[in-house]
DNA sequence: ACTACAATAGACCAGTCGGTCTGTTTTATT
DNA sequence: AATAAAACAGACCGACTGGTCTATTGTAGT
């Protein structure tokens, strides 16, 4: 399992697809990029559209441990979560950055019921744990809302950093949850809400 | 010009672009439901890139309307920014709401110089621009980054709100968008410095 | 009624798509 | 060396894509 040929496909078809999207990016394009046959693409992943669940799956995982191992020298799990902004920062100033993969995913794929929209909402599942586990230990109040709204600003300089490229909307978006963290230390924001993120993901989109 | 069967495929359009995305969508559905010609959708547009940026466009026109149409009861500038969070909120919990278009249509056409992608970047700046000149208007300290953050959060709430599809995450972003303002109004924030008295009133543009 | 234009249906095009099948060669195991 | 599994190149498929062309019909304008 796991065999050399299958990484390297997983690998270039990330960096395509990153790049270029999903729908555009043609399956004859990635095997000749891989130098790999057809069939091994088929053997191994079964359909483009599994090969892109692979893809986001593989990259989340990336991510997420990217994220943990920057932060992991911080004792402070407050001055963590900040840390993950900073992170977030590098990763825009890198002139490879090209947007975030699981938001092209879920434009790409409107179905949420598709195989690629739910792999995309794991990620920010994940996400959303993370920063849930973090503000759980550093004592925060209601840390579920909170995990979402930081998630959310996340997912915001994301979306401007697509477009800006610069890593100025992950400075921007950790001054932000500085404000949001304060304010939740001194005052108990935000007041008591249903969390948003964690359990309208797990299900499909809710009115269906 | 403005011909009514042209009116009619770009309300079509609009509204198979939104659900389905524009990859997806083929010329041949567009058509069967606008019960229009191909010849006319080429003649009146010239392509499907150019049919896609004049949804674009139409669409932003509309929105940024619909935005200061529902803000302009308020007279304070200050609780405008806020009201424009509401009206995300009424958007988010139609049900016909499904994402940003906006945003779908940066991640489907990655080349930023492809006209989609511009198409996209200027409702971008529309909305930021909105945003600075209410931050002008109610005299707050560093309107142009005040604005860049303000729209970051809208940015973030839609991301989010295409997977949860309730009003939650406006109502969040408002939250947010409160204590960015209200530490603006008494601090100068945003800045890349503790607040300094002699330092907020000669308010220098910050470095961009 | 004549003209000019807009819009129609639908055949048609070349190209691309994701995916299958075949027969051969490489690689690894024992 | 023998064998089984994996990867190979590439022909091939039907479906569909955006786009063009033609010939016909409907709709004003003077």
């Amino acid at each position: 399992m796991a065999s050399l040929k299958s990484k390297k496909l997983l690998a270039c078809a990330r960096r395509l697809f990153e790049t270029e999207g999903f729908h555009t990016t043609g399956i004859d394009r990635i095997l000749e990029e891989a130098g790999v046959a057809k069939m091994t693409l088929y053997n191994n992943f079964g359909s483009k559209d599994q090969l892109i669940v692979a893809v986001l799956d593989d990259a989340s995982q990336d991510m997420i441990n990217q994220l943990k191992a920057a932060t992991a020298a911080i004792q402070d799990p407050y001055e963590q979560i900040l840390g993950i902004f900073d992170e977030l920062a590098t990763w825009y100033a890198d002139p490879r950055f090209s947007g975030c993969m699981f938001q092209a995913a879920v434009a790409e794929f409107p179905d949420p019921d598709s195989d690629p929209a739910k792999a995309a909402r794991a990620h920010l599942l994940r996400l959303t744990d993370l920063f849930q586990g973090l503000c759980t230990r550093a004592e925060l109040p209601n840390a579920p809302t909170l995990a979402s709204m930081l998630a959310m600003l996340a997912s915001g300089a994301n979306c401007t950093a697509r477009q800006v490229r610069t890593r100025a909307p992950a400075d921007q978006a950790r001054q932000i949850a500085e404000l949001v963290l304060e304010r939740a230390c001194s005052q108990g924001f935000p007041g008591k809400r249903p969390p948003v993120i964690a359990e309208s993901l797990t299900n499909g989109v809710p009115g269906e």
